[in-house]
DNA sequence: CGAATGTCAGTTTTACTGAGATTG
DNA sequence: CCAATCTCAGTAAAACTGACATTC
């Protein structure tokens, strides 16, 4: 005999583990920004690269990686692709010729600003079950567990 | 002048937006729970499988990979893998030919359930920072966003 | 006929690994 | 000599797409 009724409900085993939850919510949101951001012609990386940027100024490489959770091998192929839109640009570090300085761009500055919109309208939409406390709530608790995991390494 | 201090704080556009938290602690959650699960000789998507069963009984590939947000096109292969272990089995159905039956075996039980020891390791290593009610918080979040966008699709 | 199912082949994206050459 | 940086080649896993034959 096989049950055919509710056909898309989880099993309470998943709904009950956080990892799972994370790992499904994640894929959702994942989808929705890279939709999202299609349209501005946009990658999901573009965003964290030009936070950082604009954040805490001109860097190099392996520490713009190290902000923003990316392997140095693959920052590479992504700085080319924003270097090749002008929206940063990639220059050899004169006091340590190791390194390339990577600058943020009045377009890329533009282009952040857009994105920052885009993202707005993303996160109602994923949020949208959640009131305002309840948003602040979760990002909170998922700031809490990334840091624990971030700090030391 | 090149920024070199706190190389590894991200930046606070990132840290407040839920959608990247998402994905990043996703990412931490998706590594540890498949190191865990690879001590057990066992992958993430076992316990998805094994844990629908065991809840709501046989079922066919494509209702299994409803309920466990995986698709059709993929369930074969985990199917295939799950069987050759002897942890489930697939069985055509007599009543709609065009499906397979797959029920969980004695083994997939105790295997499922040696998982959930593994997995409970996992969480209160990946949930170190947070309390039992902060835990339960985040869950219930992100499940209430989960089903939100589940509904109806 | 349309819809669902199981299957297969292929792509895309992300993350990671290992290696090499250069420089500090 | 060791460590960090940038680069490249390749891998592995997850999610998705399109197609096809079979069956309802």
């Amino acid at each position: 005999m096989v049950d055919e009724t509710a056909d898309s409900a989880a099993p309470s085993r998943l709904m009950n583990t956080p990892s799972w939850l994370m790992t499904q919510t994640a894929t959702h949101a994942h989808r929705m920004v890279s939709e999202g951001f299609a349209a501005a012609e946009a990658r999901a990386y573009h965003y964290r690269l030009l936070a950082a940027l604009e954040e805490f100024g001109p860097a190099s490489q392996a520490a713009l990686g190290r902000r923003c959770g990316v392997d140095r091998s693959d920052m590479v192929a992504m700085i080319n692709e924003l270097a090749d839109r002008r929206l940063l640009e990639r220059a050899p570090d004169p006091s340590d010729r190791r390194r390339n300085i990577i600058t943020i761009t009045p377009a890329g500055s533009r282009q952040l600003r857009r994105l920052d919109d885009v993202l707005a309208e993303v996160q109602e939409e994923l949020l949208a079950p959640l009131d305002a406390g309840e948003r602040g709530q979760l990002a909170g608790l998922l700031a809490r567990v990334l840091r624990h995991h971030q700090r030391g390494q």
